[in-house]
DNA sequence: ACACATCAACGTATGTCATACATAGTTTTA
DNA sequence: TAAAACTATGTATGACATACGTTGATGTGT
């Protein structure tokens, strides 16, 4: 059986998952084995082998059972992804609320470090609005400043599918992009000789506005990091992310 | 050898694959397979199969060559999902750029549109900055109007960095979620009881802002689309990128 | 005109993977 | 105490990506 383009999620196969509590009453032996445990022993695995050194057998190995008494567990790979993906989301960051601007960018900060220490959270496909106790904390938590600044209850949901989608998005494209104009010990990394490439490639005629963006980025002086004064927040996200705030503060005034 | 997550990604070797014309003057028998005839094959497959349904032997067998002919075009699965990408992408579209703001709407909803046609897109690994030629052409043709707008060069990067992700995410967040009070011929929808499920779990107290915004969606008539002339750019994401889009504007008026 | 270098297509082979299925052993409830 | 329920195991299957060696066609340089 394949995966999740396939057959329809099982959301309720995911929720009792994620939700289950050791219920008392049980026959049988006592499991030693448990969802959190193979979860975490994936998580392990995962962060220094990557999404694609993760299989069942390793993890197997790796607790010291046989490869099908996951099974028992776990009813297939892709659930225990999604259950790895919650668990490895960890709870949310308390936050300032008494400026929710502040909060926000805390919030997003936060978030973009925790796909910086485990890119293969971005690696998990997504099916369905999150479910997961730690990531609905996570969503509660951003969601607190966004009413709090006098957004609607609708509208702060919206504004939360946002910023959550800037995050990801961002992490995923600009994985290397953040490093694109570093230099690392002097020397300037290997990219910039893709950068140089590119610049052959973007003519002016095909790509005007590219060409002009492209021209300016490898003329300018890399230096200026504006100094926001919090730096939790990557230069790329920040001013996107300060623009929308910017956007959201006067609509929330607005009323 | 396994895939992205263990090797960085070759960029070299993507570009030349993204961007091959055919040199003239080869040696041997001339190919009839093309990197482009085995990724429009396996765009095909993916469009009615999905992701998981794509292996190089079904393409291999759609084109009716040897499986192992294809590593003669192209030199792994992964990046073929990247050229794969790219020719799926297309030609961006046409935008009216008289007004800057319907212009990104446009510009969004076309994109979005395609996240829905081919939903597998979103599942295809991203590793770097895009650089085939036509997602090179959407960046382009997106940034366009945002410099037109006033926005310096780094900005509208930033910008369409961000705008870019939002779609991307919110496409892949909100897959269901638009689905989740729409009613299928009359009946409520499958999802609507997970909502049901859900209602339980999100108790007050772990969660009080959710809990509002949840009590609030569950009770709250439900029309209102605020019918904002275009409707291209889905409900989700148009208050979100409305709202940027105001920040946008005051930063641009504001030099 | 010829010989050889080059490369496309092929077949076979290897190792890994998720997971179905049947079995054996264990513990709690009736 | 008997049996039901459940866990762990071992084996088996079918699919997969891809390495490798071979064959034959096609150009290029002599």
């Amino acid at each position: 059986m394949a995966t999740r383009d396939s057959k329809g999620p099982d959301l309720e196969r995911s929720l009792t998952l994620l939700w289950a509590g050791r219920s008392p009453g049980r026959r049988g032996p006592r499991p030693q084995l448990t969802v959190e445990r193979i979860a975490r022993a994936a998580i392990k695995l995962a962060d220094d082998g990557g999404l694609d050194g993760l299989s069942m057998q390793r993890i197997a190995t790796e607790l010291g059972y046989s490869t099908m008494s996951l099974y028992n567990h776990v009813p297939s790979k892709d659930l225990l992804l999604e259950v790895m993906a919650d668990v490895a989301a960890e709870k949310p960051p308390e936050l300032d609320d008494t400026d929710f601007r502040l909060a926000v960018r805390q919030w997003v900060g936060a978030l973009w470090a925790g796909f910086q220490t485990r890119p293969w959270l971005l690696r998990v496909p997504l099916d369905h609005t999150p479910i997961g106790p730690n990531q609905l904390a996570w969503l509660d938590r951003l969601l607190r400043p966004l009413l709090a600044a006098g957004l609607a209850p609708g509208e702060a949901r919206s504004a939360a599918l946002h910023l959550t989608a800037v995050v990801r998005g961002a992490a995923q494209i600009g994985l290397d992009m953040s490093g694109a104009h570093k230099t690392v010990d002097g020397r300037p990394h290997t990219e910039t000789e893709l950068a140089r490439a590119l610049t052959e490639l973007v003519d002016p005629v095909g790509y005007p506005a590219l060409a002009t963006v492209h021209a300016a980025e490898t003329t300018t002086v890399q230096s200026g990091p504006e100094e926001t004064g919090d730096e939790t927040v990557p230069a790329e996200l920040s001013f996107g992310v300060d623009r929308f705030l910017d956007g959201i503060d006067a609509w929330a005034r607005r009323r």
